[in-house]
DNA sequence: CGCCACTTTGAATTAGCTCAAATTCCGTGG
DNA sequence: CCACGGAATTTGAGCTAATTCAAAGTGGCG
């Protein structure tokens, strides 16, 4: 039971061997109970804060790496992704939000924004003074509260992105993004049966750490399987009959060799 | 101009061409002015909150995925790595902390830690509860501030992590590991020319997504070619010349044809 | 002194990358 | 309304970086 080495990185404890297939449904009450959560939350910070709002348009850009901090925003519809830019000129998406996200805490440490906020769609952004929302926690408590825990959210996440890079192979780790997106969206409230990514395979395989073609390739291997569905013409709508089917094709990518009945 | 393809992974944009063959060097003086923030922060928390201390050990486990969220740590002494395991039993290595770091924020969201936090040597952590935390804050917003930049610092911090597992072949990213290990250093005024790795060619791999195999080969090339030089015997310690040295070898990993002399 | 975990190195294999070409999609202008 | 052109996507074929498997070497510690 020493450290069965996984198909791409090797495991270098032994606790991994334990938990044998199990498989992590995905919860509706669970994500009901998240869905009214994000909106009750929304619903304190408008009300709280009466935030600017700001609508904005696919391909916007809402703050660039450099620029001087001075605002946290809060997402109230549509999607963004975080892009960051390496001294050397390597960009690299490193996150995607969805409504009720908060965007720019990577600002505050230096004072300056560390990477680019870019719209993926039509949407609307709450505009948050950093130095107003201070104030306005030390009176209001519960902001306190929903700040602290939507960046705690946010750092949770970030690991989960890195452990799906470095432990998955390249058909996994898509199918890991498209559950990943469909769950957000459900957490939301939103239809998860059929998702529009608003990414081009290009810019999903940077996120995910691989090429476009890569991308391409293993989105047809999850058509062919009948995990999703390509709808109507263009490649973006994406049909997922059934979430916990790719968690199952994850699994499965893990454990090729392991015979299910036997042992 | 269009995306010059990165050799690991797509350049889905067209920036990434601009910033040639710049190659950021260490600062001295930057790293001084950090050393000296770190040791005001701490003493800072340290007045302020007059936090429980406990001193760990190499193997100690600070808290665990799971396990009720109450407190927060601050590092005072010592090394620390942060480690997930998916719901599938996958491990994964999602962070090192280093002198003034915070440990426990991804349990704020959930009020559960969503890792575990062990310790890679001797070291000392001050304990602080969560609650007991916020109302300091209110009192003192110096506290927050100080706070608020520590979680800021840890999602950017994440953000360059996946950057580089993404972005960078393998030997890049062990030099990127070590770069990044010997500023860490630097920014809290130590030693930076001699450092001393608390991590198996395992967990370096695991954190860096490749095999222990890699890591050796890397970290053999890496010696062949003077950017480093193992001490003594046993292969943990690790002599650095040249810092920016390293930085330079990243470089010639991505551009492995370009001949900065000619165009 | 000897065991055991860690490390190194080699050889063969393969997952994913690069290069290339064909196809589809969508916006634009005739 | 339809033709056109550029961008995105798909798919194939070969290649390469990194993995797997294997074996030998090394060091720390009881």
């Amino acid at each position: 039971m020493l450290s069965t080495a996984t198909p791409h990185a090797a495991a270098p404890f032994n606790r991994a061997a334990v938990a044998a297939s199990w498989v992590p449904k995905s919860d509706a009450a669970a994500n009901q109970r998240a869905s009214q959560a994000t909106s009750d939350t929304l619903k304190l910070l408008g009300d709280r804060l009466s935030p600017q709002r700001r609508v904005v348009h696919a391909g916007d850009v809402i703050y660039q790496a450099g620029e001087r901090f001075g605002n946290l925003y809060i997402l109230n519809s549509g999607f963004f992704k975080i892009v960051t830019v390496s001294p050397d000129g390597r960009e690299q998406v490193v996150g995607l939000k969805f409504r009720g996200d908060w965007l720019g805490f990577d600002g505050i440490a230096n004072n300056e924004y560390a990477c680019d906020a870019v719209a993926m769609d039509i949407g609307e952004v709450w505009i948050v003074r950093y130095d107003t929302l201070l104030a306005a926690c030390a009176a209001q408590p519960a902001l306190l509260t929903v700040l602290h825990e939507a960046m705690s959210r946010e750092i949770a996440r970030d690991r989960d992105s890195l452990m799906s890079v470095c432990t998955l192979p390249a058909d996994a780790r898509v199918a890991d993004f498209l559950r990943y997106w469909a769950e957000s969206l459900a957490k939301r409230g939103m239809r998860t049966d059929q998702i529009t990514l608003r990414m081009t395979r290009a810019e999903i395989g940077n996120y995910l750490g691989m090429t476009l073609e890569t991308v391409s390739r293993a989105l047809s291997k999850l058509a062919r399987d009948n995990l999703i569905r390509f709808v109507e013409k263009g490649r973006r709508d994406i049909h997922i009959p059934e979430v916990n089917a790719l968690s199952e094709f994850i699994q499965g990518c893990l454990a090729p060799a392991a015979s299910p009945v036997l042992q």
